[in-house]
RNA sequence: GGGCGGUUAGCUCAGUUGGUAGAGCAUCGGCCUUACAAGCCGGGGGCCACAGGUUCGACCCCUGUACCGCCCACCA
């Protein structure tokens, strides 16, 4: 940091001027690329994350950023602790996604996919990725994120493309990977299948059609009930109740489907619902999961008559050619004029939509590659909490449910962007190969002409192995063998399934060991109305906009902040404002520091025998902060440890602590300014190593300029500080409150009578005892300096004049006589109000008291305590009470005279 | 239908093992006190959703109710 030389800080905290010199920093000095074989490091713990990696189509989101920020607390914070720790980054190739976006700019180009063909049109995704990937990347680094870039990975890369060839082929040869022909979700303007948690439910208003199926023999109508008339086309059977009185005659019969006059079969099953609609149900094996299950269970045929498209097929007679919405409508009037529609009612249901483009899915029944799950989903079970714990635990019920209820997943997808799969079929003798190099020759017939599947794979089967792909699996490398399993996952609930739960599948099923040992969830982050930000809606915030306008440690402590365990996190602008106040009073108290500094680190100075109060005080609450936030970093509780430092920063380091030092540092005493100055000194580094993990950007740059640090200080490198036995303090950091109660007492009289804060004021104390008195006579330097006094008298027995105005701390009278215009009714107000706060506690406490089962039951502690605060608050109350009479009484006799 | 979470100051939210509540912003009063007006000092403001229960004692534990939100499954 050449240029940041000058050992002097601006006036402002500048963010802009600050942060891209410490990126380049890092990055040129390889901060965050660890040597898995260093021998130095041999005895270090290995730290390591992978990132959950963002899509190259997106911009980074406002999740993306807390995702980031606490990833980063904790890689810096376990460099800190002195862990070997990779923090791998990268990005998704995100098939659909991805697809979508390069089709919708050709098509503003007039063209499609089609027109450029396969190969010119991945040529064409690639540029983009190319493209947007930087933008990305930007971005990441833009938050400060310690990752190696050394180690970036994409899921379309070579090594990583070699890994899912490796996986399929192994899923395949073990049986769990196979092609089968099934009903699929399907999404007519993407093209392709879709795996079940791709969809997503939304209510719609629509209507419920009752239709009426003539029995073969004419006897009677069977009723169905449906939303969807079109697909009666399709109709091969009529379910009903086995138990159903109504419909006991018709099971066994036919009825003639209309419009089709096929006959198809009245059958009987336990699934059907007699209280739904009219309690027969249309089967439609090709058009519905559900029927589909049917369909398979009674050996029903299955028609289809919706094609790929969304239109009518060849199996739709008369309505062929027809879109889906259009065949409906003319179904609906058909029957109508039939006399076969029976009634039409109003209806609210749930319709599927695609989770990318959000067109409604169409169930469509094709010839998948699906991979068996069962094993694989016993095995991520047993697998939490005992190997890896999840954290908030309220997830682990989900993550069980899901996993109990997962179906075979559908992992082939028709579009053209991703891993193609790597299966042929021989174009002389048919035979189908899986293998994870070209095939040459076929070993059943010799020939080498083969056609590979067209299809590619489900985004999600990539990611599934990013855990050890990204480290170098298939092959064993020394990355593998130290970083494998990782530390931790951080991410959001929301790709709790299609991501966390089959990377925990694939980890143990191909690693023997999980992807992770916690797995810690976070909030989302929503926007105003409360919603989901996502991709694809566009209602996300840039957080690169924040960053400019605030500083990128800013928002990093806001989301850091509230980053509660379980809750969602509804951010606002003037939230990410007050950290940036939180950050440019660090850089003044920084500044003020080193205002009083030498050029030269001070001390050194034996810490544990630290001579002034209120030098071990400040000692004492940093040692708390310290294990304070080693303890809430461990249980990711980041809000507690981001708020612990905010309070201790600003309302003790600050508020207290620099005011205190002040008479310090103006002190003849040489001795009495150099210890202030190694406390302050010893605390501002320490502060500044605390808050490295929240706001690395802020922290270094201080840390750079204070003495004793060598001009190209990186304090990303520098050690968690050591805890320090201060436990002998603890005594006198109570007593620091007397003082503070004392100090507060004059402000208070201060402020409620108007008295001008630059005004001098006279005050006498006399003290609760003889403890108190020597107590406070031995401060007194630091009471007239943070009181604004011109003189302080400590004696028992001082008298108290006629009029002045009053405070009890602690026992202490605190004695402020007044003179001048002074607005007297504001004094004995005060004072009421005073003794009525007291007398309410008073109360509260000794009806407390009074309970005889309180005082056998509650543990002896407390009772006394109790009881210490009730004598406390007696004494005060009669001090206080003394005190107004005098001042009423002396407000009398000066109307007198 | 199943599961999860929420209800605390005007707003947005914290609240570690039960000992009657905190922050930020907003608000009121006073201050350019030479680190910081992005600041300092002081104040006001809460039957912790409602009803029961356990307990000496409940924001906290249990039961139920109301409203809000999310996830999963979906009755055609």
């Amino acid at each position: 940091m050449s240029d940041a030389a000058q050992k002097e800080l601006p006036k402002g905290y500048e963010p802009r001027d600050v942060e891209e010199r410490w990126r380049v920093f890092w990055e040129e000095n390889a901060c965050f690329t660890p040597k898995p074989e260093d021998p130095d490091k041999a005895e270090a713990a290995p730290y390591s994350i992978v990132i959950p990696p963002p899509n190259v189509t997106g911009n980074l989101h406002i999740g993306h950023a807390l995702n980031l920020t606490l990833q980063d607390i904790l890689c810096r914070h376990a460099r800190q602790l002195g862990k070997q720790v990779l923090w791998v980054p990268g990005e998704d190739h995100a098939g659909i996604a991805t697809q979508n976006v390069v089709e919708r700019r050709l098509a503003a180009e007039g063209k499609s996919r089609h027109d450029l063909g396969r190969e010119a049109f991945i040529e064409r995704v690639w540029q983009w990725k190319e493209e947007y990937g930087d933008n990305i990347r930007r971005q990441i680094r833009a938050m400060g994120a310690s990752v190696d870039w050394t180690r970036e990975r994409f899921t379309m890369d070579e090594g990583l493309s070699r890994a899912v060839r490796h996986v399929f082929v192994r899923l395949y040869n073990e049986g769990l990977m196979y092609k089968g022909r099934y009903i699929i979700n399907w999404c007519n303007r993407c093209h392709t299948a879709l795996a079940d948690d791709e969809v997503e439910h939304s209510p719609q208003k629509t209507s419920l059609w009752l239709i009426r199926y003539p029995l073969e023999d004419g006897s009677a109508d069977l009723v169905v009930a449906t939303t969807r008339p079109e697909t009666m086309l399709g109709d091969t059977a009529v379910a009903v109740h086995p138990e159903d009185a109504r419909y006991a005659r018709a099971v066994g019969k036919n009825v003639r489907l209309p419009l089709t006059n096929r006959l198809i079969p009245v059958i009987a099953d336990g699934y059907v619902d007699r209280e739904f609609g009219t309690g027969a149900l249309k089967v439609t094996p090709s058009h519905d999961h559900n029927d589909w299950h049917l369909g398979r269970k009674h050996n029903l045929e299955c028609i289809q008559v919706i094609d790929d498209k969304g239109s009518m097929n060849e199996h739709a007679g008369a309505y062929q050619g027809l879109s889906k919405e259009d065949a409906r409508s003319r179904v609906v009037a058909d029957l109508e004029s039939l006399g076969l529609l029976q009634e039409v009612r109003e209806y609210e249901n749930s319709v599927g939509r695609c989770y990318r483009c959000q067109a409604v899915i169409e169930p469509h029944v094709s010839v998948q590659w699906f991979v068996a799950v069962k094993t694989l989903a016993e095995k991520a079970k047993n697998a939490v909490p005992e190997q890896t714990r999840i954290f908030p635990a309220s997830w682990l019920k989900t993550y069980y449910a899901w996993l109990d209820s997962i179906r075979d997943w559908c992992v082939s997808r028709q579009i053209w962007w991703g891993h193609r799969i790597p299966a042929w079929t021989c174009d002389n003798c048919r035979k189908l190969l899986v293998l994870e190099s070209d095939p040459a020759t076929c070993p059943d017939c010799g020939h080498s002409a083969f056609t590979q599947d067209p299809d590619v794979l489900d985004t999600w089967f990539s990611s599934a192995l990013w855990p050890f792909s990204t480290l170098g699996w298939p092959d064993d490398t020394p990355e593998l063998r130290r970083f494998y399993p990782t530390s931790i996952l951080v991410t959001a609930f929301d790709i709790l399934f299609f991501w966390v739960a089959r990377m925990m599948m694939m980890g143990l099923h191909f690693m023997g060991q999980p992807p992770f040992l916690h797995v810690y969830i976070h909030a989302l982050v929503r926007d105003a109305q409360g919603k989901k930000m996502s991709k694809s809606t566009g209602n996300v915030i840039d957080p690169l906009a924040m960053i400019d306008k605030y500083g990128t440690d800013s928002l990093r402590f806001t989301l850091a902040v509230f980053a509660a365990m379980g809750r969602d996190i509804r951010l606002s602008e003037d939230r990410i404002e007050s950290s940036r106040h939180f950050m440019n009073k660090i850089w003044n108290a920084a500044r003020f520091a080193l205002m009083n500094l030498e050029k030269d680190a001070p001390g050194p100075l034996d810490v544990a025998a630290a001579a002034a109060l209120h030098h071990r005080w400040i000692l004492h609450r940093l040692e708390e902060l310290k294990s304070g936030q080693l303890a809430a970093l461990a249980e990711y509780r980041f809000n507690d440890a981001a708020q612990a430092l905010y309070r201790f920063v600003w309302h003790e380091f600050c508020d207290w602590y620099l005011e205190l030092v002040k008479p310090d540092m103006q002190s003849e005493s040489g001795e009495r300014a150099a210890s202030a100055r190694f406390i302050l000194w010893t605390a501002l580094r320490e502060i500044l190593i605390l808050l490295h993990p929240f706001a690395p950007f802020l922290s270094s740059e201080i840390w750079n300029v204070l003495p004793g640090n060598e001009r190209s200080a990186d304090l990303s490198s520098v050690a968690f500080p050591p805890q320090r036995d201060l436990a002998h303090f603890a005594e006198d950091a109570e007593r620091m409150e007397m003082l503070q109660e004392a100090i507060v007492a004059v402000r208070t009289i201060r402020a409620e009578l108007n008295i001008a804060p630059a005004y001098r004021l006279t005050v006498l104390i006399r003290p609760a005892d003889a403890g108190a008195g020597a107590f406070l006579e031995a401060h007194r330097q630091l009471i007239i300096s943070l009181a604004r006094l011109d003189s302080l008298t400590i004696d028992p027995a001082a008298i108290i004049p006629r009029l002045s105005a009053s405070n009890v701390a602690k026992g202490n009278e605190i004695i402020v006589p007044l003179s001048g215009a002074v607005d007297c009714a504001a004094e004995v107000s005060r004072l009421d109000k005073e003794l009525a706060k007291l007398d309410k506690e008073h109360a509260m406490l000794s009806a407390k008291l009074a309970n005889p089962s309180y005082r056998q039951k509650a543990p002896q502690d407390i009772v006394e305590r109790d009881q210490t605060r009730v004598a406390e608050l007696r004494e005060t109350q009669g001090k206080l009470r003394i005190l107004q009479e005098k001042f009423v009484e002396g407000l009398r006799r000066e109307t007198e005279n």
